[in-house]
DNA sequence: GTCTATAAAAGGATAGAC
DNA sequence: GTCTATCCTTTTATAGAC
């Protein structure tokens, strides 16, 4: 692999792992075995890697979390149902040490720089458009009036919020009982959707 | 204010308003008028302030948190959404910039000290148990076979997941939409309630 | 593009007088 | 308990040869 992408993927690692600040440019280099000149040759500084690692995930959302996740599952439903499990397998497997790393960052960052922030942002979107998407291929299983877009955002609210708790807990349970109560919200509107019909 | 209680509250805005790494011990010194000579005579490092800054907030959330946000309002389900109005507030005011000190950290400190970790866990249960109460106190417009806990760590699931896309857009009504979601959520649970009486 | 050496600053923490 | 001065390490970043 190349130098800049060998950079990219040891950054994100170490700051999924540790964080951003708490991950040193040392910890890159002797991560992806790669020298200071190097470095400093791809990117201007420490942050330009993190403006990459969050273009990475932007870029990548795709191929490394959607397609893998989804993969065998055609119920619409199911899919957002399927992202979550993935989330919780991470936990799991992580020993709930890491979560979404997108949402630690952004509660790490007080003040980012704006293309930070925006990045940010972007990759919270894409993550939100791609349930809401779900949402709107389950039609009239949901009412028809819903606001689609703010219950993804509350998909995903369950998903950072169970994470959160599951990290902090260090028990998946917390992440468990989140996921069944937006399954009982999803319930209760396709409910609400067949007795208005 | 003594010396000590000062180090605690410039510690507690620094650590809500940079974060914990982002904060150094020059920081607090200069922020709580403070000589490092006297830190250090206080505690014996920047955590054992962390530690310090944690138990204050395990020990004010009565007189700092549920107190000022319940004052005046008598419904139990009112109490928790004044709650979650409270932090609505503190978005308001600073821009969209700061939320939930407690999440925040939670997230930030990704391998903490046995001792950091159990803080924070105990901070989200103060939390999650007073929200449960008021579920308690609801009763029968409750079903009764309704999980009260669960239920309250779905609303801390909100409130943060609703925090950190908040702070991520710099945008409220972020905040806002997952209210609105959880409060259709309770509106639901009580239908369902009413139907099965 | 890559290497080693190193600069320059910031960080956490300590010493010892008062 | 408080003060100033300072030590030592880590950290980000640069220089300049190859």
């Amino acid at each position: 692999m190349d130098t800049r992408s060998r950079i990219i993927e040891a950054a994100r690692d170490l700051f999924w792992e540790k964080g951003y600040n708490a991950t040193s440019v040392a910890d890159i280099l002797s991560r992806s075995q790669v020298n200071s000149g190097s470095l400093y040759h791809f990117f201007p500084g420490k942050q330009d890697v993190l403006v990459g690692v969050l273009a990475a995930y932007r870029d990548g959302i795709e191929a490394m979390l959607l397609s893998p996740a989804w993969d065998g599952i055609d119920d619409p439903l199911e899919k957002i149902f399927a992202l979550l499990a993935h989330y919780r397998w991470q936990l799991v497997e992580t020993d709930c040490l890491y979560g979404c790393p997108i949402g630690s960052l952004a509660l790490e960052l007080h003040e980012p720089d704006p293309i930070v922030r925006e990045l940010l942002a972007t990759n919270f979107s894409n993550w939100t458009g791609a349930v809401e998407a779900r949402l709107v291929e389950a039609g009239a299983r949901l009412p028809p009036d819903l606001d689609r877009r703010a219950l993804a955002e509350f998909v995903m609210t369950a998903m950072e919020g169970g994470v959160m708790q599951a990290r902090t807990y260090r028990d998946v349970a917390f992440f468990d009982r989140n996921v069944a109560a937006i399954r009982d919200h999803l319930a209760m509107l396709m409910e609400r959707a067949k007795t208005a019909a």
